[in-house]
DNA sequence: CTGTTAGCGCGTTCAG
DNA sequence: CTGAACGCGCTAACAG
């Protein structure tokens, strides 16, 4: 409490003042260019320190963002961070840039254009240095032209030139896990419940499924695959309804391709009076949160999606280091969380 | 694509050599002080407007801060975005935010003092014109000097004499809206499953439900409260186990603290071969996402987070207008959401 | 190794 | 109503 309480912050001029010094030393002794070492005297360097902490110096990033034209700030463009995807995926990419003294602006766009252009607007003109993207909904181009003025990351959305950096969970990868994981338990007719086809992750997921049971050469019968029109319970119980029911033979596993889905499998078998796994086994999509709440616990696909965002923010601050870097496309795989609803173990 | 593409952004000179008018008149005509109406002359102004529009003019904002001393950013400093309460109270703070061109600046602190006093000096240097402070574990004294300096709005933290403006969700409400529910159906034995004591949410709840047995003029029995280690479901299903199979009169209803408790509750009843709702009534608090996926669907507290975020915001702005306005604390009332859990109505 | 000077883009004086 | 000049706080270039 020795300092007096004072309104204004201390600028870098009032540490040069009382440190006897000119305030560019003073910059320079903060070593802000990190060869500072050797730029100014070792105890000169010390007493403007020491001096600083004392006067609880912080320098005025607004001021050196307009010098210098970084702001030291990234800006992370998502349609909605209620959305539990991006919450991970966010402190990921936090982390990461915290590291390097980066700090996160946050944009939700709601996959409204009118919104995005907006929100985008903000971001610039407060002179991002990079910006990562995990909008769904946006004309790729735009930000391909962005992309030559601004590092730019794109989240779960590559684009097929792969002219942009991006990191994506690997979706077909985590499909196949599933089919294989029920084929090598032994199951043969392996249904799925495949999510609505408008979305890139329904197609994705149904991709996946198609490609691993041709690898296990089993025939895709059209009748194994129910699509659902919405991530949504009801719509798995409808779905696995048909696929029980019909004339054909009973699947004996359904690969779902979200956990909502699944969750509406478990209620279609409960009310056919079919158990699980005993009947038929259940793989999820996801692992949401309550996966392992229910019973039996749902065997899903896991997904890293805090690593996702560690990646991202790599990814931008190599990019912004030097700007012609090669541009990296990373796919994450995703890991097998088996639990009750494929494996009959004992639960106490 | 009629302007040629330009790696430098246009500045306001730009637009006033394009216009030929004074660097000063455009400033003047983009309507920074919000009485610009007489300042320029209307037909000047109009034709600034389409030039700057033309040009993609966007006002460097740090420039502006660095005159103004206003960032129109606001920082958020919570303990864990990953935390399922956060991601709405951001949201709302954001909507509230981008209506009056403010932007969020991110800062996790995990609830450790260190990382937190870098987050703080991070979002302090790059001159947040506020900050909203949603960390629990943080010496309240430290906030009140601040508060002096810059505005400061709380969430879920109220500080006794309530010289800091604050929003919080009222728990203790939350829980007497629980136990009157059970109450009013029938209920006399109702029973509660504390959350750990060592937290405020565990404390505050316990409180609503000694508070309201007491206007129900319903005694507190000790054999009727058990209190959890933690907020999981085993916790909970040990807590109902106690409360089940003790030597006294059974309890009829359960309001647990969280909705983790709760599902513990069932597993309970399910062991000991007792059903819910018609031998034991639950009631779960905070109405997780996965609370309505149970069986049966659990009825629980709902709290508006979103709101939440939304005055906080408010809050905000109202103190950054006039930093002299009085101080506010809000208390928003939860929701009872009733599922079946506490009644017995026919699922389709 | 350190002092000097200039300017980043904008808003705000003060004259005209 | 508009032009001119200045400075916010910092850093980069050039002298010494």
């Amino acid at each position: 409490m020795n300092s007096p309480q004072r309104m204004r912050r201390a600028t870098i001029r009032d540490v040069a003042r009382a440190a006897g010094v000119h305030p560019s030393t003073v910059s320079r002794a903060l070593g802000n260019g990190g060869q500072a070492n050797a730029l100014v005297n070792a105890e000169t360097r010390a007493r403007i320190l020491r001096i600083a902490a004392e006067l609880n110096f912080r320098p005025d990033i607004a001021a050196r963002t307009l010098k210098t034209g970084q702001s030291h700030t990234v800006g992370v463009l998502l349609p909605d961070l209620t959305n539990p995807l991006f919450p991970p995926i966010v402190r990921g990419l936090e982390d990461r840039f915290a590291e390097d003294g980066f700090v996160v602006l946050l944009g939700n766009t709601d996959d409204d254009a009118q919104r995005g252009e907006l929100v985008l607007e903000g971001l610039l003109s407060r002179g991002v240095d990079a910006l990562v993207v995990a909008t769904a909904r946006r004309d790729g181009t735009q930000f391909l032209e962005l992309s030559r003025r601004l590092p730019i990351v794109l989240i779960n959305r590559v684009f097929d030139d792969q002219l942009v950096p991006s990191v994506a969970t690997d979706e077909v990868a985590g499909v196949r896990m599933a089919v294989e994981h029920v084929y090598r338990l032994g199951h043969r007719r392996i249904a799925h419940v495949a999510g609505p086809q408008d979305l890139s992750t329904g197609r994705n997921r149904y991709r996946g499924y198609v490609a691993e049971m041709g690898r296990l050469g089993l025939t895709v019968e059209d009748s194994m695959v129910c699509r659902a029109g919405l991530y949504s319970p009801d719509e798995g119980s409808r779905c696995a309804r048909e696929l029980l029911q019909g004339p054909h033979e009973r699947p004996t596993a359904i690969v779902a391709a979200n956990d909502m889905l699944a969750i509406g499998c478990y209620q279609a078998l409960h009310a056919l009076g079919l158990n699980c796994p005993e009947d038929v086994a259940i793989v999820g999509f996801n692992d949401a949160p309550f996966s392992d709440l229910l019973s039996p616990p749902l065997t899903s696909i896991r997904f890293p999606h805090y690593q996702v965002g560690l990646e991202a923010a790599q990814l931008v601050l190599e990019r912004i280091a030097d700007p012609s870097a090669p541009i990296k496309v990373i796919f994450l795989p995703p890991e097998l969380v088996v639990r009750g609803s494929t494996c009959t173990k004992s639960t106490t």
